[in-house]
RNA sequence: GGUCCCGUAGCUCAGCUGGAUAGAGCAACUGACUUCUAAUCAGUAGGUCACAGGUUCGAAUCCUGUCGGGAUCACCA
């Protein structure tokens, strides 16, 4: 039973037979009664007043009085064009026991395929990816608890140059060392490549802007006002391409990969492998994972073929150089190339082709992709694209946008090395919980397994929910030392209100506990915890359609903070009488299940002790 | 320039399909542990909800415009 359809249902049903005004349920607006009023849900009477000609006083008392009639609501009170009702002690304990965390069923089950993380395979996971893996994990447990059959997956970019420079640097300088030899993490091994890339070329670059020819080519190409600094920058680009023995080098490496040359594929293979187990580690680290994975080099060339299919359908055109583009001007977008003129794919051509694969594989209801903001344009297009190819998917496609994450100082960039790298982070926020479960000595009995796996859970705990409590379209700041914070409104917050509950739980367990007495009075603070676990559905339904677990989170953190204060000011094993303790520990009962569960859906793990 | 997003306390963020006096946390100050775990609780202080119009009984919320910040418009991914 619900409680706020069924006030609105009294209303409606007053309205239309007492007062001649025919009114749907949905039509009358029902919320929790404001702390500072007292009753337990407010009717607005406003909307009500003009077409019945009357006035707060003469509507509220009509329908109160017709709603007490009733014997759940014992009392309502109005104040100013609001109804406030209270409801009987009766009830309350009905809906209370009516509080379960049990995953929805629908049938027939609808299929959703998330993908979310897909990180390119030439650097570590760094900052941005943790709120990507964030969102797109809790979007799969929000899915599966309202009923869906998830699948999670990702689309990981193995191929194009960035990794041929990675395996270019090993080449020339590697010297034949592997992340076991040097006892690093496979992704930050092959990532310093891509950064000893990047070195070399800059060194490259600058000897070669003192040569005649980078002269040449700045006294004959720079325009009047530019100098040489910001001339090279632009210029840079055309150097990798046209001038550069790196550069050179690195393309024919791509090159001898598309034609299958053995070493090359060899090298490409042992590269990639050393990169998935450093993010497998990362992943196991963030306690998440993935029911498939698709790789572009495998995706590709079903794109590719899509983009002839096209072609021979004419949603597509080829250009007299040979490269093929969408026209989607009629649609309020630009042209769109899909393949280059010497024939290969782009990154658009790619996500044609894993589109379709993931359809023939999983026949899904839905497809969410979890990237990030900045190509959103890019995703307007595919989308589109997909229309036009008639894929029967094609309208159920959604492209979760989520923010940018900035640090205090600004933005993160790579270049200038300020971005935040995820396993450091992990492992600050480790060694951060690991020194506050030092200073307050509460697990310190525990074995050293048991208290290492409580303190990731609030280490964990801490880093995640100060990412997810943001609204997931918004862009966020990250501020490293606040996310560090285990007090106020954090993870760690709101575990504490779990192992409060859980502590004396246990010690109930030890006690005589009778049950018993239904005449016990509920206090208004038991009326507002069992109020707000009543909402939870309704927040978790919210946040899964809106793919925005941020709704989740500061629920949780709601619960938790009343919870926090009805511990503080009534005691559960010490109550009054034994109808107060039964009722109270089935109170806490349920909000400890509903705080587990809530968490549950961001991906964070409840401690029984901490 | 076109399109899209954002602007709420010193800082980081809530504020649901419009509803009562706009809320939390952090930072500052004050108080509460012989009592169920003080990673807690209570209190003080802090606001022109960017600005200006409009719709409405009622606007932080919806509409229009202005200002400010960001993203995007590659034969990059």
């Amino acid at each position: 039973m619900e409680i706020i359809p069924k006030i609105q249902l009294a209303v409606a049903d007053i309205l239309t037979k007492q007062h001649q005004l025919d009114t749907a349920p949905e039509a009358v607006t029902v919320s929790p009664t404001k702390r500072e009023f007292t009753g337990d849900y407010t009717v607005i009477l406003f909307p009500f007043l003009k077409p019945l000609k009357s006035n707060p006083n003469e509507l509220g008392h009509s329908i109160g009085g017709k709603l007490v009639e009733q014997s759940w609501i014992t009392a309502y009170e109005i104040k100013g064009g609001f109804l406030n009702l209270s409801l009987s002690n009766a009830l309350w304990k009905e809906l209370l026991e009516g509080v379960s965390v049990d995953a929805r069923t629908l049938d027939p089950q609808p299929k959703i395929l998330i993908e979310y993380s897909s990180p390119n395979t030439n650097k570590p996971l760094h900052l941005g990816h943790i709120r990507n893996i964030l969102l797109g994990w809790s979007c799969a447990q929000l899915y599966s608890a309202i009923g869906y059959e998830v699948i999670k997956t990702q689309i990981i970019n193995d191929r194009g140059i960035a990794i041929c420079k990675s395996m270019l640097a090993w080449q020339l300088y590697g010297e034949g060392k592997t992340p076991s030899k040097t006892g690093q993490k496979g992704d930050h091994f092959v990532g310093d490549y891509y950064v000893i890339f990047n070195q070399k070329l800059d060194e490259e670059y600058r000897l070669w802007q003192q040569t005649p020819e980078g002269q040449r080519i700045r006294e004959t190409q720079a325009r009047q006002d530019q100098d040489a600094g910001s001339f090279y920058k632009a210029y840079a680009n055309t150097y990798f391409n046209e001038y550069s023995s790196l550069g050179r080098q690195s393309k024919e490496l791509l090159l001898k990969w598309e034609s299958g040359d053995p070493d090359t594929m060899h090298l490409w293979q042992t590269m990639n492998d050393w990169v998935y187990d450093g993010f497998n580690a990362t992943y196991r680290e963030l306690g998440v994972g993935f029911d498939t994975i698709y790789y572009e080099s495998q995706t590709y060339l079903l794109g590719k073929e899509t983009i002839e299919d096209g072609l021979a359908r004419e949603i597509f055109y080829r250009e007299e150089d040979g490269s093929v583009w969408i026209d989607l001007e009629d649609a309020g977008m630009d042209k769109k190339i899909l393949l280059r003129s010497d024939g290969t794919s782009v990154y658009m051509t790619q996500d044609i082709g894993t589109a379709q694969h993931r359809y023939r594989d999983f026949r899904f209801n839905r497809m969410v992709y979890v990237v990030g903001d900045e190509q959103e344009y890019h995703f307007k297009v595919l989308f589109e694209i997909l229309k036009r190819l008639g894929e029967p998917y094609a309208d159920q496609l959604f492209h979760l946008a989520y923010g940018m994450v900035d640090l205090p100082t600004g933005k993160m960039k790579s270049r200038e090395g300020t971005v935040v790298d995820a396993d450091d982070l992990i492992a600050e926020v480790l060694m951060e919980a690991r020194q506050a479960a030092i200073d307050r000595g509460e697990i310190s009995d525990l074995q050293p397994q048991e208290q290492e796996k409580i303190i990731r859970a609030i280490a964990l705990g801490a880093l995640k929910f100060f990412i997810i409590k943001v609204n997931a379209k918004k862009r966020m700041t990250f501020n490293p030392a606040e996310s560090l914070d285990l007090q106020g409104q954090t993870g760690p917050y709101i575990q504490n209100a779990y192992v409060r509950i859980r502590s004396i739980i246990r010690k109930a367990e030890q006690m005589e506990v009778s049950r018993g007495g239904q005449d016990y009075e509920l206090v208004p603070e038991e009326r507002e915890l069992i109020s707000l676990l009543l909402l939870y559905w309704d927040t978790v339904e919210q946040a899964a359609l809106g793919f925005d677990p941020s709704g989740v989170a500061n629920f949780a953190y709601q619960l938790a903070k009343s919870f926090h204060r009805y511990y503080h000011d009534f005691s559960i094993l010490r109550a009054e009488s034994a109808a107060a303790m039964a009722f109270r520990l089935g109170l806490i009962r349920k909000i400890s299940m509903v705080l587990q569960h809530s968490m549950l859906m961001l991906g964070i793990d409840m401690p029984e002790r901490m």
